[in-house]
DNA sequence: GTCCAGGGTGAAA
DNA sequence: TTTCACCCTGGA
């Protein structure tokens, strides 16, 4: 049974799930393709995780997405912050019919059309891409979850169903905890970063108000935030559409696809790109790095997908 | 067992 | 502009 958006709490009880009509979307290149750390494929194909307080499971539905509780609250509330979470106010028509003859994306977006650009929560969002710095995916949702189930408010049944910890709580855990918990050279970047957002130094949320290169310079003095994590933030989590993250992979792309210069600076490839790309810098950038990865992975694997069968869960 | 790369950053040369 | 240390985990 679905629940149709308008339909009232007062109709029924408990209202168990809410449908969100927002075309479709790819679920595991969104949620699990390293934009976010803390989503979990369950057995049935949907994902489980967290959003501000709430504990939700998510599932591909005909049309948009089916979104439960998982915490025993009621679906009702779930409608905006889920529709604004899956980045609905991106302009993903205007992407999509730019684009659609481009000989790098237009391929991408004829084959996994339901990549989205995530609206993530900042403090999260730059705490995980902090961690990102030399690591891999699989390694920062370690960090990422390891610290939000030690630090973080359990919120449901499950140990992951936990809160992202408050700046406070990571700035009064300190390094050293951090370090215990296997975070690295990282613990000492993420502190300062903890203590500049809880005293209010930082102040993330007016960010999302700011100019693009405002709040680039910004996120760029604390200590461990370079062009890229920045870059990050702000595509994810601080509304800047005109944001374009380069790293070598997306460097390699922007040679083969745009004749930019093979050896080109990051920034100066950064910026070429924003400056091509415009309002939908951070959504092409995220269905090239898509398109890239999966290159890679073919190629590991032996070439076209046809010498090896995916893994189970392609991962 | 060893080796290596992994969505970087900051400091020094 | 280039080089190097920084931590540590999973896969080859």
């Amino acid at each position: 049974m679905i629940i149709p958006e308008n339909q009232t709490a007062t109709d029924i009880t408990t209202v168990e799930q809410v449908f969100l009509p927002v075309g479709f979307v790819d679920l595991e290149a969104t949620l699990d393709g390293g934009q976010a750390f803390r989503w979990w494929p369950q057995n049935d194909g949907a994902y489980r995780g967290v959003i501000g307080r709430r504990v939700v499971t998510i599932a591909e539905a005909d049309g948009g997405l089916v979104v439960r509780p998982a915490d025993g609250k009621d679906a009702s509330g779930l409608t905006h912050s889920l529709s604004d979470y899956m980045g609905q106010d991106q302009d993903l028509e205007g992407f999509r019919t730019r684009f659609a003859d481009d000989p790098c994306l237009g391929p991408a977006l004829r084959g996994y059309s339901g990549l989205r650009v995530l609206r993530q929560d900042p403090w999260e969002c730059l705490f995980s891409f902090i961690c990102s710095s030399t690591s891999n995916i699989p390694r920062i949702k370690l960090n990422v979850g390891v610290v939000a189930e030690r630090l973080g408010y359990s919120i449901g049944r499950k140990t992951r169903d936990v809160s992202f910890p408050e700046p406070e709580t990571i700035f009064e855990a300190g390094e050293q905890f951090l370090r215990d918990l296997g975070l690295g050279f990282r613990a000492k970047y993420l502190v300062p970063a903890a203590e500049a957002v809880a005293l209010g130094q930082l102040r993330l949320s007016d960010l999302r108000e700011a100019s693009y290169t405002d709040a680039r310079n910004a996120l760029t003095e604390l200590p461990g935030v370079g062009r890229k994590v920045a870059d990050c933030v702000l595509a994810f989590s601080l509304d800047k559409p005109e944001s374009f993250i380069v790293d070598r992979h997306i460097l390699r792309a922007l040679h083969r696809w745009y004749d930019v210069p093979e050896k080109a600076s990051l920034s100066y490839a950064a910026d070429w790109a924003r400056d091509y790309f415009g309002e939908h810098s951070a959504l092409a950038n995220q269905y090239m790095f898509h398109r890239e990865r999966l290159a890679r992975r073919a190629a590991d694997w032996g070439g076209a997908h046809t010498e090896r069968a995916l893994p189970e869960d392609g991962r």
